[in-house]
DNA sequence: ACTAAACAGGATCATTATATCCTGTTTAGG
DNA sequence: CCTAAACAGGATATAATGATCCTGTTTAGT
């Protein structure tokens, strides 16, 4: 249902949120959500969530990736569309002409599921989802907040 | 989100469904779901839903495929489930052994949103997809009910 | 039996998604 | 201006999906 991609996409932007607003190395982000090895697929990632404005890249020695804006005001659907948009079922996917706008029955089920996934996603912020009073820290074993990490200023 | 062969699978069913208890070959439910093109792909979908016992084959003139059920006691979500099961997130996608059963905040919203979509089409049957009064009725291009086809019998 | 209708299934091909590699460009700092 | 850190981007490899083809098997009817 949802990509491996969409999967790692969310992995690093839930550490760049948590990590915020500083910026961090694809090296770091990779060992930060587990993904040490596929490490170059990261990247590429990476650059995806930077076209679509999601992330800020900055090339250079001390430079990184960082969120492009606060995670108060970055949903999770936001990081979904960035990789692979929910496409909504707008007009009838046979083509019909009699079907134009008023879908289907079988569409608009479709449809509404669709529907029910944006509102799910798009309901919770990265800011919420790293907030949330759980056991269960996002990317991490225990419960621990900012981790340690080599390089790591202030 | 749905895969193209979801939405073929769909289109067959509900087809199927129009037509209960009757069977119907490839070549009808190629014709009628607008794939007239790609019947052999449809072919193999159809195989697929013969395996999962959603449909029952039967070769030989005068065979062709029926619904295992009556559409009053298929789902969307059967449907769906057969061709690309919707896969819960039961366990931690990055292998961490403190979220084993308590899924992190992430995850838990990605979950969230498949219970979504299996509750969203596993609440529709393909009974229901045909009754609904509206202007569009599945897979026709007018407020028509059956067909006629050729070699159609009662 | 013979024939034609119809599905079954293996082999193949095309396209997309996933993943890696290599070279280039930017940039901070000595 | 030289070097090392970092991202950019094109080319390539691999796997999964979508799609087609061909041959075989089942079956009703003659």
């Amino acid at each position: 249902m949802f990509s491996q991609t969409v999967e790692y996409a969310l992995r690093a932007v839930v550490y760049l949120a948590s990590q915020a607003p500083e910026a961090r190395t694809t090296d770091q982000i990779a060992a930060a959500t587990r993904m040490a090895d596929k490490r170059p697929y990261l990247a590429k990632v990476l650059q995806g969530l930077a076209r679509k404005g999601l992330v800020v890249t900055q090339r250079g020695v001390g430079g990184g990736v960082s969120l492009a804006r606060p995670p108060e005001r970055v949903t999770i659907l936001d990081v979904v569309n960035a990789v692979e948009p929910v496409r909504r079922i707008t007009t009838c996917p046979l083509g019909l002409a009699a079907h134009g706008a008023r879908l289907c029955p079988l569409h608009k089920r479709m449809d509404d599921a669709l529907a029910h996934v944006e509102r799910a996603l798009g309901g919770t912020t990265l800011a919420e989802v790293l907030a949330e009073p759980t056991a269960s820290v996002p990317l991490c074993d225990g419960p621990v907040g900012r981790v340690a990490l080599p390089a790591a200023p202030g």
